[in-house]
DNA sequence: GTCTATATACAGATAGAC
DNA sequence: GTCTATCTGTATATAGAC
């Protein structure tokens, strides 16, 4: 790793804890183990550091539909919603710097926020047309709203989240609470036919849909 | 309003807004039209500054209680819900406040999260015995499990109000969330067992029949 | 590429006049 | 109570040696 690579790399964890203005050159210069000059020298300004460390940050932040191909409708479904809280669950720090940038008004906040926001958008396009597909497969019960119950699956989700952040100590343990949720997530939405525990393919002949899947 | 009340009403939305590090004395002095000299005069120090505008803050959060009195659990329950949205949505900029407390892991921080998380505690814990007694009194599903729940039900609206933060510019509106997410609770609350137990699945070839779908 | 030394600006805080 | 002037520390950024 070269040394501008670590700079970026402590800085980019510095501004994620810490934000920017609590997060000094001269703090990020000691962690890095070099001088405030060089990191100017490499960056030009803090301004640009940040900036050129949030590309580094927000890499991980991607959907890969691909991994649903092949899944029906249920089994997309449940992978979303499973792949979606391992993925906040291992990135709390960064999900942290994220909510920061979107309480916090600034100007250089605002690209982090339009990034993750598109993001989220994605993400909650790709439940709802799974949700419609699924519902035309017969899969979901037919009074489901693809578009609003999409919306309010994610609202939970994220809530679970934030009940993590503010109260790590909570009684209740933060993935039995995701498990409840699947639970009464299934017997709403899947109430017309039976749904099976497993998220393994159900051998039963044609419910199959059209596996047009999402657009990314 | 006195003097002093107007520093500490300025100073508490920059705070709200911009935080604690990013808001300086300068800028406090300069919306409240007075000299810096005679913020320091009056409060002491920054952080007493801070510490006295977040008392004036978190007034308006407390819980009343004795509103619910004289309604059976499905009412208090419906009220409980409609109350906390709507204070969230009324209180926005200082629920923006106390989030970026508890996202920035700052000393003065700690006492904000922890007034508003024993608040929220008390809320969830309220939520919980109106489930518990709503359940034994016969008018929700005997299926509830109220603590884990209550807990869910917080997250999604928590979770509507991150949503709100995060994307204004939704095309679903969010009241319309929270109306669909009453529907579905109350679909899901009030039935008296449905969908008990049976998890496990048999063979598909399900019956796919319209269901008696929620009242209001 | 990397450093030391330094310029410049602004932060929180104090002194003292009125 | 309210101000101006000032102290002191620390922030970002620059200059220039190696």
């Amino acid at each position: 790793m070269s040394t501008r690579e670590k700079i970026l790399d402590v800085a980019g964890k510095l501004f994620a804890t810490q934000g920017y203005t609590d997060t000094s050159l001269a703090q990020v210069a000691q962690a890095a183990e070099v001088s405030k000059a060089l990191i100017l020298w490499h960056f030009g300004t803090k301004d640009d550091l940040f900036r050129t460390a949030l590309q580094n940050f927000l890499s991980p932040y991607s959907i890969d539909a691909t991994r649903l191909q092949g899944l029906n409708e249920r089994e997309q479904f449940e992978k979303l919603i499973d792949d979606y809280y391992e993925f906040i669950a291992q990135h709390l720090s960064s999900v942290k710097f994220v909510l920061g940038q979107v309480v916090r008004e600034e100007e250089n906040a605002k690209e982090v926020v339009d990034h993750v926001s598109a993001l989220y958008q994605v993400y909650q396009q790709l439940l709802t047309s799974i949700l419609e597909q699924g519902r035309k497969a017969g899969l979901f019960d037919p009074s489901i709203q693809p578009a609003e119950d999409a919306a309010l699956i994610m609202a939970t989700l994220n809530g679970l989240l934030i009940q993590r952040l503010v109260d790590q100590r909570s009684k209740i343990n933060a993935r039995d609470l995701l498990v409840r949720f699947k639970e009464t997530l299934q017997a709403r939405l899947y109430r017309p036919g039976p749904y099976s525990a497993s998220v393994h393919a159900p051998a039963c002949g044609g419910a199959r849909s059209s596996h047009s899947s999402a657009e990314g």
